[in-house]
DNA sequence: AATAAGTGTTAACGACTTGTTAAACTTAAA
DNA sequence: TTTAAGTTTAACAAGTCGTTAACACTTATT
């Protein structure tokens, strides 16, 4: 699974250019022109790293940032901006910034920077872990606790399990899941998934409130009762 | 325990400037004014953050950043240096640095840059000497109390032991372990890390509470029941 | 109703990982 | 130099996992 960054930036210019640099370095970047679509984005997938410019129509670098701090305590926030002036460097690191670069700069100097952060927070920690039912998954390897039962689910049940549920308010295609978990590559596969599908029903299935659904020619949906 | 800052700098002036200032922030702060003498005071104390000056008398900044490196793979390196050409600041995070400040710069501005990364690199403590089941383990060389046995163990298997315990709650994938143990270099290796916990296993057999569990395809959890 | 397409499940194969022992190698001490 | 302890490699048996094939069954299309 790739690096998922998210840059903010309003001059679609140099917003371009950024993102294009970094999807060259492998990076999985989803860029925003203003604070409140940023702030969306944010809301709704898990980033690795925000590149936040300051200035920006609808809301401001600097609230964004501890909008994301208050949501997600430790993600590496660098600013980018043309503002150089101490003080505003100071009110970047207050907000919670990580680091404040100031325009114009050189983009491999973008990168390195990066680098130093998302070195420095390679969680050892996955931050997978939920209670479903009467089952309690953690970690990457997942384990379900029914009666005095325990099950050690294998790698990739846990990511079809984990992604189901992670998208529990929606129907997930076929595709989707192909994609995420097989790669965007080779997922013109065959029948795997739903092997899969079928070994996780037989885990479920002591708590019925529990239930993979499959909608006819769309997907799956995890569903709770 | 305050938290203790190598600080190289060959101009007297700034090195005290600077020195007083993160004094006065209650950093435990040793100054060194070449290259030579700070390689000495890293090779004898253990600090928790370096910033180096990159131009200085016998051993330059770059170079030091990389025999520290080598050393203790994690400390937070700043490099401050009056170059500002993009060319010098790549130089600076290729040879391990993770930040780079140009000269001249506000005080404040570096006391921010110091917290980013002192709060990034807060290691929630290593625990040395414990107890485990039936088994006592405690400083660098471990023994093991069973009955009337003693067993005493050799240095990699405490490491590998020491990782475990102080990880007991997560999965410890292969290359973490061999990563930490054996170094960042040559975590290629072949099959060490299964002779090690082999052996482990061997020595805690004798308190089936105590299991060093494999997550296939995963790697390993030290499991306390 | 007849046919095609999609789904649920089981079993089995092959690729790969792991556990273990023994031998080979390395290093430091005697 | 010899010895011994520690570590790594080699080898093989045993186990695990992801995939495919197969078949019964369900749903959609005609």
């Amino acid at each position: 699974m790739s690096t998922k960054i998210l840059l903010v930036e309003d001059d679609p210019g140099l917003g371009f250019v950024i993102k294009d640099n970094l999807t060259h370095k492998q990076y999985d970047v989803t860029l925003c022109t203003d604070g409140e679509e940023a702030y969306q984005q944010f809301s709704n997938q898990s980033f690795d790293l925000c590149i936040l410019d300051v200035m920006l129509p609808k809301k401001d670098g600097f609230s964004l940032a501890q909008s994301f701090r208050s949501k997600n305590q430790n993600i590496p926030i660098l600013f980018v901006s043309a503002k150089g002036l101490i003080e505003d460097k100071i009110a970047g690191f207050e907000s919670g910034g990580d680091d404040y670069i100031v325009k114009p700069f050189s983009m491999k100097e973008l990168f390195y920077r990066i680098e130093v952060f998302l070195r420095r927070t390679s969680t050892p920690e996955e931050e997978t872990s939920f209670t479903l039912g009467a089952y309690q998954f953690d970690g990457n390897s997942i384990t379900l606790s029914h009666r005095n039962e325990l099950k050690t689910l294998t790698q990739k049940e846990a990511d079809v399990l984990k992604l189901l549920y992670n998208n529990k308010d929606r129907v997930l295609k076929r595709e989707e899941i192909l994609k995420s978990i097989w790669g965007d590559d080779d997922y013109f596969m065959g029948r795997s998934l739903d092997v899969f599908i079928s070994k996780l029903r037989k885990y479920l299935k002591h708590d019925p409130s529990i239930q993979i659904v499959n909608y006819h020619g769309v997907g799956f949906r995890l569903e709770i009762n």
